[in-house]
RNA sequence: GCGACGAUCGUCCAGCCUGGUCUAGGACAUCAGCCCUCCAAGCUGGUAACGCGGGUUCAAAUCCCGCUCGUCGCACCA
């Protein structure tokens, strides 16, 4: 490679941060308060480009499928946290030595020092564990510890009372999983069905590094879709299966190896590499919203995370990766098969029903055993506590399979349970839906869309954005400042901005300051008034990607800029 | 959290070591105007910064301490 690319390669990265703080896309939050690390703000361009983003991100994965979209609250109660396992799965203890003051996974020092963990250890158990095993630090030696947990969701209370305890959300789906019921009978029990929902996450991460890559604060673009377990077709795969893919599974990683290898959707599900079609769908989905983001293929890959590093809540998990020169390769999306693993989280918690039925072709003669208590042998053998046994009892709605070992305290007896076998027609089946999930990070799409787009040309900078994504569609601009110039430029303007096209208006500096104004921003077309304007009507449109100018009578400019509004 | 390094106009950099000459300089960007010109390059003028707090000193951008933030490394990263 050239030196001179080399070096170009090597400050794109830095170059568009650059460009995106100095024309108002991002920058990061709060610098006159010293800043704080993790939070960024959208300047104009960047709230148009991110909308653009998600405009593009409903067309790819909601609107050809008729899913629906929700918007639930940034604020979740504890319960329903705790249901869902982040409490558990968020809350790290972590150990710092009391010496060197290094910090360490609690557990994790346990385990290495072959101790079985169990999940329910408290603060105090884990500080008596590490004391008891005279654990050392591994760096400096020592055996004095301090055991703290470590939450990495934000938290803070409703209302008055310290006791409500609540998290904003680290990630927007269980919004929609403790809200399915409503959404699914609102949606007239469609099976399949994908809710949609774009908003912000939070993650309180313990040091943000890499300035807009790892945010506290973030756009999530997530879509849930609901499967029956028994019938995963995807009526949309046959569109998808002979696109390949660059994947990286879980086998090739156990056995070393490092580099994606190009696979077709159709290989994939056959060798099993992609547990399902929805999520091989999802998956190739997800590939074309990225180039039609302008990432070319070879620039993205799918890797799957292995077991042990996958989310407590994901069956299979592939991470959408893009290739963002100096930083690397770069996360935008994950790709998870949850299964039933959220509704039946909440169900438990909750007792609410989150289930689903489909009705049969033909009613199916089902047999099935169903156990009830003999409510006088219970007497009989407990005359003092039967009473307690049968509330319990009551509240056991489901009552086929083989009865719990004790109920109310009171050991389940033989003597006092009636087993029956019986026939039923089932004319439908209940299940709990399983859950495909594609979940985008806004920031990190678009920071690729820009990194892709960027290109320098004559020293100067031009973003290729393609033109349903440029933040600012055309700017309008006479040649020189003569008072008919600027007159008609305006009404231009003006025609075009009523039109519903965003655009600029610009009079200041010379025209080829004012092009490469709008080329850093991406603008794809500049109309520009001049002489001939004020005889013949024509103005000249040039095009950001080739500097190529044409001239088009002044009354068209508008259906000329209309004609791209698809690419 | 630890360690190393760092923080000056919008951006990049100079000044700091050796305190005063700094009313903090330059370049690019930006703004007003001139020029009236199709690709940032001419002319005139303007806006604009020493991260925060404390200390030392007659005097602090400069020396010292604390804090905050950043970069990198360690650790962490459902």
């Amino acid at each position: 490679m050239h030196t001179l690319e080399l070096f170009w390669m090597q400050n794109r990265v830095n170059d568009v941060l650059d460009l995106a703080k100095r024309r108002g896309f991002f920058w990061a939050a709060y610098e006159t308060y010293g800043g704080s690390a993790g939070l960024y703000v959208l300047g104009d361009l960047g709230v148009k480009l991110m909308n653009n983003v998600e405009e593009l991100w409903r067309d790819t994965f909601v609107r050809p499928h008729d899913f629906v979209e929700v918007d639930t609250p940034s604020l979740m109660p504890m319960p329903l946290l705790e249901a869902s396992g982040h409490v558990a799965n968020f809350k790290d203890p972590m150990a710092e030595c009391l010496n060197c003051h290094r910090k360490y996974r609690a557990d994790h020092l346990l385990s290495d020092a072959g101790k079985k963990i169990q999940e329910s250890l408290s603060i105090e158990q884990i500080k008596k564990e590490l004391t008891d095993l005279a654990i050392r630090c591994p760096e400096c030696g020592s055996t004095s510890w301090e055991v703290k947990p470590f939450l990495t969701m934000f938290e803070t209370r409703i209302g008055p009372y310290a006791d409500n305890i609540a998290y904003l959300r680290p990630e927007t789906a269980q919004g929609i999983f403790v809200e399915f019921n409503r959404l699914f009978q609102i949606e007239r029990s469609r099976i399949p069905i994908g809710i949609a929902q774009i908003g912000r996450g939070f993650r309180n991460e313990i040091s943000p590094r890499q300035g807009i890559i790892r945010l506290r604060e973030f756009h999530m673009l997530e879509l849930e879709l609901f499967m029956d377990p028994n019938d995963t077709k995807c009526k949309y795969i046959d569109e998808v299966l002979k696109e390949e893919l660059y994947i990286l599974d879980e086998r090739r990683i156990l056995q070393g190896e490092m580099d994606a290898v190009a696979i077709s959707i159709m290989d994939a599900l056959a060798s099993s590499i992609i547990k399902t079609e929805w999520l091989a769908y999802f998956m190739a989905l997800s590939q074309r919203f990225l180039q039609s983001l302008g990432v070319p293929r070879e620039k993205q890959r799918f890797v799957e995370k292995i077991t042990g590093e996958r989310a407590h809540y994901s069956a299979q998990t592939f991470d959408h990766e893009v290739f963002m020169y100096e930083l690397g390769w770069i996360e935008v999306a994950g790709h998870a098969y949850r299964t039933d693993y959220d509704l039946t989280s909440h169900m438990k918690k909750t007792g609410a029903e989150y289930t689903a039925s489909v009705q049969l072709d033909e009613p199916q003669k089902v047999k099935r055993r169903v156990w009830s208590i003999d409510v006088q042998k219970l007497k009989e053998r407990e005359p003092v506590r039967w009473k307690e046994v049968m509330k319990e009892y009551s509240n056991i709605k489901d009552r086929t399979n083989t009865p719990p070992q004790s109920i109310a305290g009171i050991a389940v007896d033989p003597s006092f349970i009636i087993i029956k076998e019986e026939e039923v027609m089932l004319q439908s089946r209940k299940f709990i839906p399983h859950v495909v999930e594609p979940s985008f990070g806004g920031e990190r799409v678009m920071l690729a869309c820009l990194l892709y787009a960027y290109d320098i040309r004559d020293k100067r900078n031009v973003m290729h954005l393609p033109y349903r994504l440029a933040p600012i569609k055309a700017g309008v601009f006479p040649l020189v400042n003569k008072l008919e110039m600027e007159k008609t430029a305006q009404q231009i303007y003006s025609k075009i901005k009523k039109a519903g096209i965003p655009c600029i208006y610009d009079d200041s500096g010379s025209i080829g300051r004012r092009y490469a104004r709008v080329d850093e921003i991406g603008t794809p077309f500049a109309v520009t008034v001049d002489d001939r304007t004020l005889q013949d009507s024509t103005v000249t449109i040039r095009e950001r990607d080739t500097w190529k100018q044409r001239r088009v009578n002044q009354e068209s400019v508008v259906d000329e800029l209309l004609r791209n509004s698809n690419s």
